[in-house]
RNA sequence: GGGGGAUUUCCCGAGCGGCCAAAGGGGGCAGACUGUAAAUCUGUUGUCACUGACUUCGGUGGUCCGAAUCCACCAUCCCCCA
């Protein structure tokens, strides 16, 4: 199976200029491809993973992978998929969101001699002259085919401010700019990038008149056409400090029996042979696609050991399987009144509430209990003694963690 | 630059001087049922020392016994005209 017809196998492929040609091209290990990451945050999250992935099988293919880091863009914002404004981002937090991306990336890509190259745009979006640009890029662009464009359609109804018309412009000049410089011929990117990845192709092909291509990957949606990766407190994260292990597992864990096999053709490395035999799968059967799902991620983004620490603690807290690796919160002393703690207390220093309301509330509603007893009363307390030994809490089916007093 | 409209609790959105911690929906959380799924039903969803008290309705002042509701100024956004 050639590298592009596994891309489309995966589904990973949503839109492309010239079909044939990429074909061509990828499959000979011969494009020199970007994408561009902006830096909206200081971590990279499950969208920007599957184009991580797909650079690393691009990589695999022998094609060139450069990953443009858009610490110029930032200072824009890319109005496309949205309806509101984005908010305006000091050069100092650009800075950091860009060192966070690169540390994240350098361990899913190769860089260095002959492999992956990153950049940024900043490099030499900020130097560019106002005048020069306007007659140099400015007069290839239609304004009247812009505002034809899908990505500003919805914005024309909320309004679209001129910084952020500008957004295409600076896409297909780094575009422009990373053809000319390393020879890169094609561009990924989510497939709301369409309309700015066409701008960099037409902008190309007017000034040097040379051809270059546009590849998009479907968004990763689940079955009500919702985006993967957000949950009501936001997104899923790579960085372990932002989204544990544990709960990215939990994540996967939990998607949909209608998105499990969706979700493990695009964004795993199992072969496609394996995923084929699983999607006749159903019922139960299914819930152990999930395992598999929710396992091989894991291992992707944060290593085998977490992996498996991660299902271990699922199993323990979930099945029959023994003790796992439940996370701790340790406790002061400030907790006791008269050597005891009371549940409430106790909720609220474990995290799994964020007020007492909140644990009121949870234990009110029996959703609350202790080392497996449900707790029933709001009064509850816990002698000092008992809370050095540790004590596991739980809120609903899915959130546990063990307290334990230290001296 | 001129004219008009908006700003309500996580989101949408009612409210137009006391009966407002604020209808309704969405979302979230919890319970029942399950497969750590979906669907469904139920409860809950500002905070706390919780049958009561306190703090919220863009901001600041004011009128009033009493204001999310009235007035003034400021801020932000949208629409129409230029």
């Amino acid at each position: 199976m050639t590298i592009y017809d596994e891309l489309v196998a995966r589904g990973l492929i949503a839109q492309v200029t010239d079909e044939e040609k990429i074909k061509d091209l990828i499959n000979a290990g011969k494009a020199t491809f970007y994408i561009g990451f902006d830096p909206t945050a200081d971590s990279l999250h499950v969208g920007h993973f599957m184009a991580l992935c797909l650079m690393k099988r691009l990589q695999m293919a022998g094609n060139k992978p450069v990953v443009l880091i858009g610490g110029g863009t930032g200072y824009v914002g890319d109005p496309s998929g949205r309806t509101d404004m984005r908010s305006m981002m000091t050069p100092e937090i650009i800075q950091h969101n860009v060192d966070c991306f690169r540390k994240q990336m350098e361990r899913f890509i190769e860089f260095g001699e002959g492999k992956a190259i990153m950049v940024n745009n900043a490099d030499w979006l900020l130097k560019l002259n106002y005048i020069e640009l306007l007659r140099e890029v400015g007069a290839c662009f239609s304004v009247n085919n812009m505002l034809r464009a899908e990505c500003y359609k919805q914005r024309m109804e909320k309004g679209l401010s001129f910084l952020e018309f500008n957004y295409m412009i600076m896409q297909s000049y780094d575009f422009y700019h990373l053809y000319q410089t390393y020879g890169c011929n094609m561009q990924f990117g989510g497939d709301d990038q369409w309309s700015n990845m066409l701008g960099g192709t037409e902008l190309i092909r007017k000034k040097l008149g040379k051809d270059a291509y546009a590849m998009t990957i479907t968004l990763l949606l689940n079955s009500e056409g919702k985006k993967m990766g957000k949950t009501a407190s936001g997104a899923v994260w790579l960085d372990p400090n932002k989204t544990s292990p544990f709960d990215f597992y939990q994540y996967w864990r939990n998607v949909e029996d209608a998105d499990v096999l969706n979700c493990i053709r695009m964004l795993t490395f199992l072969p496609m042979d394996e995923i084929e035999s699983m999607s006749h799968w159903e019922g139960s059967q299914l819930n152990k696609a999930k395992e598999i799902l929710a396992f091989e991620l894991t291992k992707l983004v944060h290593g085998v050991e977490e992996a498996e620490k991660a299902q271990q603690s699922a199993q323990a807290l979930f099945g029959s399987g023994s003790e796992g690796d439940i996370p701790t919160t340790e406790l002061s002393s400030d907790v006791l009144r008269d050597g005891q703690a009371d549940i409430l207390t106790l909720l609220v220093s474990s995290g799994l509430v964020t007020t007492r309301s909140d644990a009121r509330r949870a234990v009110e509603q029996g959703g609350v209990s202790a080392d497996g007893e449900k707790v029933a009363d709001i009064r509850t307390t816990f002698s000092a003694e008992k809370l050095q030994e540790g004590v596991v809490l739980r809120r609903g089916k899915k959130n546990y963690m063990k307290v334990q007093l230290v001296k």
